[in-house]
DNA sequence: ATAATTGCAAACACTTTGCACCTGT
DNA sequence: ACAGGTGCAAAGTGTTTGCAATTAT
């Protein structure tokens, strides 16, 4: 019934990747925030409580990607229910949400045409955002 | 200048995957089809053999998934040089390539108004194709 | 002949698990 | 009091690397 004890780590955690809602973040760069902020925890903690978390659906854990690392952020509200896809920058990991009319059209057509429910929350399509592009320019 | 030497082992996998051209394969799932096939080889050879293969073009690897594993294909060359998607069903593994002009159209829409470069060859969409789906319905 | 490929064992990186101890309710 | 959370060490999984032996050209 209940989501278990409400823990400082847990919290904190929550804290962390409510700060960061614009970028997904491995369980290591959560762990050195953490340990910044406060005292030190574990990383098999963190882990823990990531499970714990996403199981509650009060974050969204992306599945290893390039880096081999899963990627975690804090559950998108904001769009309700709605299905949308990300787009991930593999250079510096930021997760852009989309959520426009090309993205919705483009969903349905794959579901009508190419018969294919898509999973969003796991589907992550990779690229280079802007911000990345024009610093790779002035190297 | 050379792609090394012709070794049975790589021909072999180059086989293998072109006889699944409609699945992406993971190192542990070509090595048991290698072994039924000829003589045993060592997944390190895959491996390698995998790594070479990527850089000659002649495979794509896609960054490990919701499987925790790296997925290999024989690349698409009847869709030429011309971008495009790739969805997979998470329960049979069936790749689909997308060459439609929606796919066209949001990936256009995704680099003018997202300003975001896609890179495709390494961009899956996970969920369940109409086979499974229907699979799933006569359980 | 000699450069590339292979097998094996060990190393690696990320993640999970077992167990004794600690904390929240 | 006791269910649940934590730290530590050890194990697990997929992948890579070092090195000596083998194979392709």
């Amino acid at each position: 019934m209940s989501n278990g004890y409400n823990t400082k780590s847990k919290n904190t955690i929550i804290e962390i990747l409510k700060t960061n809602k614009e970028t997904a973040l491995c369980a290591e760069s959560i762990l050195e925030v953490f340990n910044q902020k406060c005292q030190k925890v574990n990383i098999t903690t963190i882990y823990r409580n990531l499970d714990k978390l996403e199981k509650e659906k009060i974050i969204n854990k992306f599945p290893a990607s390039d880096s081999h690392k899963a990627l975690y952020q804090i559950a998108c509200h904001d769009l309700k229910n709605e299905e949308h896809l990300h787009l991930q920058c593999s250079q510096c990991g930021k997760i852009i949400h989309l959520d426009c009319e090309y993205m919705k059209k483009f969903i349905q057509h794959i579901k009508d045409y190419h018969e294919f429910d898509l999973t969003c929350d796991k589907s992550i399509l990779f690229g280079l955002c802007q911000v990345c592009k024009n610093k790779n320019l002035n190297i």
